[in-house]
RNA sequence: GGGCGAUUAGCUCAGUUGGUUCAGAGCACCUGCCUUACAAGCAGGGGGUCGUAGGUUCGAUUCCUACAUCGCCCA
């Protein structure tokens, strides 16, 4: 007893078991005769530091992983992470910019050498975090998006689906971060609504004196204007047709046009058209060949083109824009006006629609196999709500927008030649070969090609992650891809379904021809308590270190998954681990009892703790059952609240406090062996939630062989019980519970025995030891009817009295049982309603109408026992 | 603007083909206890017209309709 602390400390647990775990290699996986259990790791970026969300998600695959492993399977948990294009380069832009380097002044190769080195320096951060958290990755796996492999196998993918025609390189309206000076896909554009200004500006009529009116949000693109355009049915500018109007500032004459995507309802019901710079806009110029002239600058300043502030940012072009309309008395006023902005979700910059060209992948018939296969639950979606989300993505899916204007990531394999003329190919060695056939020139040489400036979309290297891990593009048919694929189960978060899990499934069709993952798991979003969610810029999210440092890691993981039913958001708050860490400690503290139990051969195993030894094991057969059933389920809270009420209430309060003798005093050696060999299971029922707790106790529980662990150990098995002995035991327990209630009121301590009286077959089970040893009674005596000088209490439909010695408040006694009464009658009576309702009793199922007689003869009973009571008061 | 989903205790959520005393769990709260495993604990307790209004049914938290509020996705 006294070398075992009484409060756990978790940190050195931690160290010391993460290493073991680690130098015995059972975080190790390789193929052989077992059935697999797979997990991919959604690569964190490599910008990231360990966040709530991270801690959520991989507790969680820590969790099945490790459930898995002990229920027998061969599980491999791949580890990896992303490199982030934007965002890295971003970083490292940052990075050099502070030591006075411009990325302008380095070429190509001198860049990628500083993001490697940060990437080097940075990128494993958050991997050695999970560590700490027990996560059981299979470390030697570890992967990099942009390593060799990796690296390859996308631009082989790249070269495929382009043979495949499937990917085509266009002219498009895009979303232009003018800040990371590249396009970004839809995905990546996050809407909300900002204040702006809505301006009212009048257009001169060409030829006339008379004007229309605009209303836009956006002035500074007036500049861009090539038509003006109405509703066809607006009366209000049907003398507008085949006339045109003069824009302002630049003085261009430009169409007035009739579309029917102009809304009446909207500003003045007449709107100005800037192809190039309004997907809307857009659309309309094409329908009637307007011209488009691009106004902007790549960084968002306005261009030469424009005709006028030239080289000004587009924002404060905005305000000269408006100064200089109000001088030529084409602005005629100006509201408030709430709209959505967009900007980017990297940079959160206001993203520019822009012409330009770039590179797509067609998605239409591509996607087709990973829409079905989700409909028919091939893959499943928990919660299953998703469903409905994911169609209808799917079913109005938009080319997918591959190409990025960065330098960091895998770089687009298109040679130029000639006069942009290209070739796709894997290699300039390749692409050589191709260009000197497409273009009939022999003598063409490497230098006379010119790779393509741009990289990929970082989405385009994670959708094939669930193959590339396996090294599945380069080596289709390798051991490993051929036993580990498809995965088991992905777990992330609902707000990448599209930007990543049904593109990854897209890709698994294509290129395995199956499913990349038979379940994805969405956890919620982690959010603070004022439903915020957890961001850096507001400082909001508590540092997950610190977090395991001062509640342990078993204890966050446990604070993480208890309040977390899937796809529901997570509101943190620090009582979440703090109830984690309860919880160890109370296991703790448990096995501190266990442990400091004297034994003694000589004695015989009590009734009580016979009766409970039984219990507890039918009990813990049942809460397996229950937790395989809510795992099966993805019920992860569910199943680790089953687990957490199975140790807390039924172990530690029942069954330790049936079984633990006197103080002093030594017990009976088969309730000793026998309450170990529980407490073992029940170690191993918990470990998936929480290892390091569990491996420290188990390693303590009985002498281990070298070089064992819990974490491999066998989960036990559901396993039959005897439903009418848990009953039993339930009543056991409400008269335990209705006895103390007594002790309380009056004010009877524990240590004074008391007499228990029960009417005949009330009690006699092999639970009244329980109820003895539980409520410090001298005997439970078989009486008939009522018990003088008793207080008294009803379970069901049994009676029973509690003499006490300092008499009975006959006052008080008299309104419980009214009170009881009156509840009763009033049950009686609703019972009675239904039965007397005819149609009820005609079509009622006769399984409910028997239990509804039941009702009614257990209710008269019990009101009749109830009157003999007051009766019987009365003659006081 | 279009679509999807939600609304149950102070908070976060269960509630499995409409029927057991079905209105639940954890946390929080209140009361009493430092009872030699654990005050990070033990024993008790209060608390909800199941968003609103209709409808279907013998019977609705559960099914249908409308409305309100909130969230998400798309435009």
């Amino acid at each position: 007893m006294t070398d075992i602390p009484s409060k756990y400390e978790p940190a050195s647990a931690e160290r010391k078991w993460y290493s073991y775990w680690m130098e015995k290699g059972f975080f190790r996986s390789t193929p052989d005769g077992r059935k697999p259990y797979t997990i991919v790791i959604p690569p964190p970026n490599v910008t990231g530091v360990l966040h709530m969300g991270h801690m959520l998600n991989n507790t969680t695959q820590d969790v099945l992983v490790r459930r898995a492993r002990m229920q027998g399977f061969n599980t491999c948990w791949v580890p990896g992470t992303d490199h982030a294009s934007i965002a890295t380069e971003a970083k490292v832009v940052a990075k050099l910019r502070s030591e006075g380097i411009e990325k302008k002044s380095l070429s190509r190769e001198q860049f990628l050498e500083h993001a490697w080195e940060w990437t080097n320096k940075h990128g494993g951060i958050i991997l050695e975090q999970l560590k700490k958290l027990g996560a059981s990755c299979d470390w030697d796996r570890t992967l990099f998006t942009m390593d060799d492999k990796r690296y390859t196998s996308v631009i082989k993918v790249f070269v495929d689906l382009y043979n495949k025609g499937l990917i085509y390189r266009g002219v498009r309206m895009v979303n232009w971060d003018p800040q990371a000076l590249t396009a970004v896909s839809d995905e990546e554009v996050v809407y909300t609504e900002e204040k702006s200004k809505l301006y009212y500006v009048r257009y001169k009529i060409a030829g006339e004196e008379d004007y229309v009116m605009v209303a836009t949000t956006r002035p500074e693109t007036i500049l861009g204007d090539t038509a003006v355009c109405a509703n066809p049915t607006d009366e209000r500018y049907l003398h507008m047709r085949g006339k045109s109007v003069i824009v302002p500032m630049t003085g261009r004459e430009v169409p007035f046009i009739f579309d029917e995507y102009v809304d009446k309802e909207f500003g003045t019901g007449c709107l100005k058209i800037t192809p190039a710079h309004d997907i809307n806009d857009y659309e309309i110029g094409l329908k009637y060949n307007l011209e488009s002239i691009d106004i902007f600058n790549d960084n968002g300043t306005i261009s030469e083109v424009a005709g006028m502030f030239a080289g000004v940012d587009r924002f404060e072009a905005r305000k000269l824009a408006e100064e200089e309309l109000n001088r030529t008395g084409a602005l005629v006023r100006v509201e408030d006006y709430i709209n959505k902005i967009g900007r980017s979700e990297r940079t959160h910059a206001v993203i520019e629609p822009k012409l330009s060209l770039q590179w797509f992948l067609s998605m239409k018939e591509i996607s087709k196999p990973a829409l079905e296969s989700v409909m028919n639950d091939t893959v499943r979606l928990f919660p299953d709500k998703y469903k409905n989300v994911y169609r209808h993505w799917m079913e109005n899916v938009h080319d997918w927008c591959i190409s990025r204007q960065l330098w960091w990531g895998h770089r687009i394999p298109a040679w130029y030649y000639n006069n942009n003329e290209f070739v796709v190919a894997a290699t300039a060695e390749e692409a050589l070969a191709l260009a000197r056939k497409a273009s009939g020139r022999r003598n063409l040489t490497a230098a006379d090609l010119r790779q393509d400036e741009d990289v990929l979309d970082t989405w385009f290297s994670s959708w094939l992650w669930p193959i590339t891990c396996f090294n599945g593009i380069n080596d289709p048919d390798n051991e490993d891809m051929r036993y580990y694929y498809p995965s088991n189960v992905l777990v992330t978060a609902p707000e990448i379904l599209f930007f990543w899990v049904a593109r990854m499934i897209i890709a698994g069709y294509e290129y395995r021809g199956q499913e990349p993952f038979r379940d994805v798991y969405l956890t919620g979003l982690v959010r603070d308590k004022q439903k915020r969610k957890m961001s850096k810029s507001l400082g909001n999210s508590p540092d997950p270190i610190g977090m395991m440092d001062k509640y342990g890691a078993d204890g966050v993981r446990v604070g993480m998954l208890l309040c977390s039913p899937a796809g529901n958001d997570l509101l943190y708050d620090d009582s979440l681990p703090e109830q984690g860490r309860n919880f160890a400690n109370k296991i703790w503290n448990a096995f501190r009892l266990v442990m400091s139990m004297d034994t003694d051969e000589t004695i015989e195993q009590p009734a009580a703790s016979a009766a409970a030894v039984t219990w507890m094991q039918y009990t813990i057969n049942k809460a397996l059952a229950d937790i395989e059933d809510s795992f099966v389920r993805y019920r992860i809270s569910d199943a680790l609240m089953q687990s957490y009420k199975l140790f807390w209430d039924d172990f530690s309060g029942w069954f330790l406090e049936i079984i633990k003798p006197a103080f002093g005093k030594p017990v009976d050696i088969t309730t000793h062996r026998e309450t170990l060999a529980i407490f073992e299971t029940l170690m191993k029922i918990i470990h998936p939630f929480m290892p390091f707790i569990t491996e420290e106790i188990w390693q303590k529980l009985a002498e281990r062989p070298a070089g064992s662990s819990i974490m491999v150990e066998t989960m036990p098995l559901p396993a039959p019980y005897e439903a009418g002995m848990l009953a039993r035991f339930e009543t056991a327990r409400e008269i335990v519970s209705a006895i103390r209630t007594i002790r309380k009121e009056k004010n009877i301590p524990l240590r004074e025995q008391i007499v228990l009286c029960a009417a005949p077959g009330a009690t006699g089970t092999e639970f009244d030891p329980v109820i003895i040893r539980m409520s410090n009674l001298a005997e439970i005596r078989v009486v008939e009817g009522k018990v003088e000088g008793a207080a008294s209490f009803r379970i069901h439909t049994a009676e029973f009295f509690v003499p006490v010695s300092h008499g009975i408040d006959h006052e008080e006694e008299r309104k419980k049982l009214e009170e009881e009464l009156a509840y009763t009658e009033g049950f009686l009576a609703s019972v009675l309603k239904k039965l007397s309702n005819e149609k009820f009793v005609a079509n009622a199922p006769e399984k409910v109408i028997s239990m509804e007689r039941k009702k009614e003869a257990d209710a008269r009973a019990k009101i009749a026992t109830l009157r003999e009571g007051l009766d019987h008061l009365a003659k006081k």
